[in-house]
RNA sequence: GCUCGCGUAGCUCAGGGGUAGAGCACUUCAUUGGUAAUGAAGAGGUCAUGAGUUCAAAUCUCAUCGUGAGCACCA
């Protein structure tokens, strides 16, 4: 007998070998027929493998996580099935699940338009339709060879003779007449792809390598119901909405131009917000006791050599000539507060020498990378370099991991970064016994703090390994933000020394953080983080006042006059408009708070009181009002 | 940098070989109105730039620049 062990601990005992599908059957047929796959001992299989012993089982349907995972992945092959239909030249790569959805990236010779998108998609639509049964077959490693050779799918024997061992026995997917190759599972019958649809092309590189040659990669969503689907899209509409680039035009924060890409225009509002930040975190500069200091925007090209950026980064350098030498605009902080550095023998008791600038760096980043705040060409860093013995490694790097957690708490971002450790790149400085000292320090200083992190190999800059700080925008890209780099190298090849206890002079430890990160990235992240409205401290205006008829206008503008004396952000709105007309500009303008003054309240000395939310907070003192906006601005990003 | 798409008034967008359109914003006038759009009139464009095809180009072709999505890159 054959003993099966469901999920609710419950026993059922077979004769004979059977599959997934059958024990799901036997429980009744409405689960047979939201089956996807199985999970036996821990184990992802298809609904048509067969159990020949004790086995634990749990069913998986679209309900699960899994199960969504399997229709996306399915969904994949269906688009394969799908356009080998109305292009049968076409050569299949790989067809993975991603977040919401999947991809395919193809070799085909003709682009795909629009109209050929959704003709696909019409055709996917067809065929979901007839519900016909994924039928999965297990062959040698040498059939499937035959299999794909004789169907001319080059792509799929690349990936047999690269990836897949000969002793292997791959699984063979037949969509009626298509065939593709895949681990799995997948779904036993196409009745369980019917929401999807095909969101775009783009090109990809084959695996990854601009080497190689540029395949369509065809994005597509995928959902177990029709609900799903149409909240899915929703949801992207409403990104949309939080985009930084249109809600910087909206919001009148910065713009672009063609003259200047990749490199911002602030506008009064903008830099408000600008301006704002870079003020706090002069605060937590004290705090954590750091020097601020500005180095030279250009220096002679021949500091870079030193450096390494040259050799490493020089396409990426802005470069100016003038009476025969060559400057380089800094791409990077680091050389010059070196330099400072070095001003002066420094002894190990100076150390740790906590040194810190928001540098205005550049970087002729590629131009397809450009993307509003977030990749820019010029932007400022709040950098700062931490020379120190490395016995103070741990203490310091602790250090700047407690400030990033420290700051990132006051702008609002507590559960939604992640963290990363980057490891040694192939194009390297330094050698591997300095590597491998690094790496380690900066895994146990973040495991001594209780952080999880994901290792990222090879990830790691060119002079050292680093810890990143991720945060994600409205459509969950991830952007590093702030980062902890440790770097053995750099301080020797400029030069820097300090004299150690016992009278020997030594290079110092170099780490190079940043909490932010860039500033303007930072600022595109808030934006979308908080859709525009941002808290009180931040807003670049925080209060307008708004008079209903003229003979409340001199106390309107005293009013905003005397706001403005006591350091709120207030401006008066004296037009002749109608008072519905003024709020309704300024809540758009997602301006906090909106006092509104009527004879009624200009006799009592009061205002009325309407967030941009469109809530009526009433009638208050002016007095009750500051106590009020003081304890919101106090309160920062921490609800 | 690569692939595909897009570029029309300050903004959001329609149009698509035959003299350039809308809404909002702007200007002027009237209106002083209590919580998301008061009314009327007016002004505003070398249709990104350059070349080509054509009797004729905003419209078709090519190139350049910018931009969007993705890939590659990201010190």
């Amino acid at each position: 007998m054959i003993q099966v062990r469901l999920p609710d601990g419950s026993i059922r005992q077979y004769p004979q070998a059977l599959t997934v599908m059958q024990v799901a059957a036997d429980i009744g047929p409405g689960l047979a027929k939201a089956t996807l796959a199985g999970r036996v001992n821990g184990r992802l299989v298809d609904a048509c493998e067969l159990i020949d012993s004790d086995v634990e089982l749990s069913l998986i349907t679209a309900k699960d996580q899994e199960g969504l995972e399997i229709i996306r992945h399915s969904c994949a092959h269906l688009l394969g099935h799908a356009i080998k239909q109305l292009w049968p030249n076409v050569k299949m790569a790989i067809g993975p699940v991603i977040d919401n959805g999947f991809y395919y990236d193809v070799d085909l010779d003709q682009p795909l338009s629009e109209d050929d998108l959704q003709a696909l998609e019409q055709r996917m639509k067809e065929l979901a339709k007839t519900g016909y049964d994924v039928v999965k077959q297990v062959v040698s490693w040498q059939e499937a060879v035959d299999t794909f050779k004789a169907r001319g799918e080059d792509y799929k024997l690349e990936i047999l003779e690269r990836d897949i061992a000969q002793d292997d026995r791959p699984g063979l997917y037949h969509h009626q007449e298509y065939i593709d190759m895949c681990r799995g599972p997948h779904v036993p019958s196409m009745k369980h792809c019917q929401h999807f649809k095909l969101m775009r092309v783009s090109g990809a590189y084959w695996r990854g390598d601009s080497q190689n040659k540029q395949l369509q990669r065809i994005y597509g969503t995928a959902w177990a119901d029709k609900k799903a689907l149409a909240a899915y899209l929703k949801r992207l509409e409403e990104a949309a909405k939080r985009d930084h680039r249109r809600l910087g035009k909206q919001l009148d924060l910065f713009h672009w131009q063609e003259e200047a890409p990749g490199m911002v225009f602030w506008h009064d509002k903008g830099w408000n917000i600008y301006k704002t930040i870079e003020d706090y975190m002069r605060v937590k500069l004290a705090e954590y006791e750091y020097e601020e200091v500005k180095a030279p925007m250009i220096m002679d090209v021949s500091m870079w050599q030193k450096s390494g950026h040259w050799d490493k980064y020089q396409d990426n350098i802005f470069a100016t000539e003038s009476e025969k030498r060559t400057y380089a605009v800094k791409p990077m902080n680091c050389p010059g507060h070196l330099q400072i550095f070095n001003q002066g023998l420094k002894s190990y008791r100076d150390l740790p020498y906590r040194m810190a600038e928001f540098g205005v760096v550049h970087r002729n980043e590629p131009s397809g990378s450009l993307h509003g705040l977030m990749r820019v060409r010029s932007f400022t860093q709040d950098d700062a370099h931490v020379f120190c013995t490395e016995a103070q490694i741990q203490d310091e790097v602790t250090s700047c991991i407690r400030m990033v957690f420290d700051v990132y708490k006051d702008f609002g971002f507590a559960d939604n970064i992640d963290i990363k450790l980057s490891t040694r790149p192939e194009n390297r400085i330094g050698s591997d016994e300095i590597w491998d000292k690094s790496e380690q320090a900066l895994a146990e200083a973040l495991t001594a703090n209780g952080l999880a992190y994901e290792l990222q190999p090879g990830e790691g800059a060119f002079y050292g390994p680093k810890i990143e700080f991720t945060l994600y925008d409205c459509l969950g890209r991830a952007w590093q933000c702030g980062t902890i780099q440790l770097d053995f190298s750099m301080p020797s090849r400029l030069g820097a020394q300090f004299v150690d206890e016992d009278g020997s002079r030594k290079p110092p430890v170099m780490i190079h953080r940043a909490i932010l990160g860039s500033l303007e990235r930072f600022i595109g992240i808030l934006i979308e983080e908080y859709a525009g409205d941002l808290p009180l401290w931040l807003a670049p205006q925080q209060l307008v006042v708004l008079n209903i008829t003229d003979s409340q206008a001199d106390y309107c503008h005293d009013l905003a006059k005397k706001l403005t004396k006591l350091g709120f952000k207030a401006k008066a709105d004296l037009r002749n408009e109608k008072i519905g007309f003024k709020i309704r500009e300024h809540t758009l303008q997602k301006i906090p708070y909106l006092l509104v003054v009527g004879d009624k309240e200009k006799d009592s000395h009061q205002v009325a009181v309407r967030t941009r939310k469109g809530e009526d907070l009433g009638i208050m003192s002016i007095d009750d009002l500051l106590a009020k906006l003081q304890q919101e601005i106090n309160s920062k990003g921490q609800q």
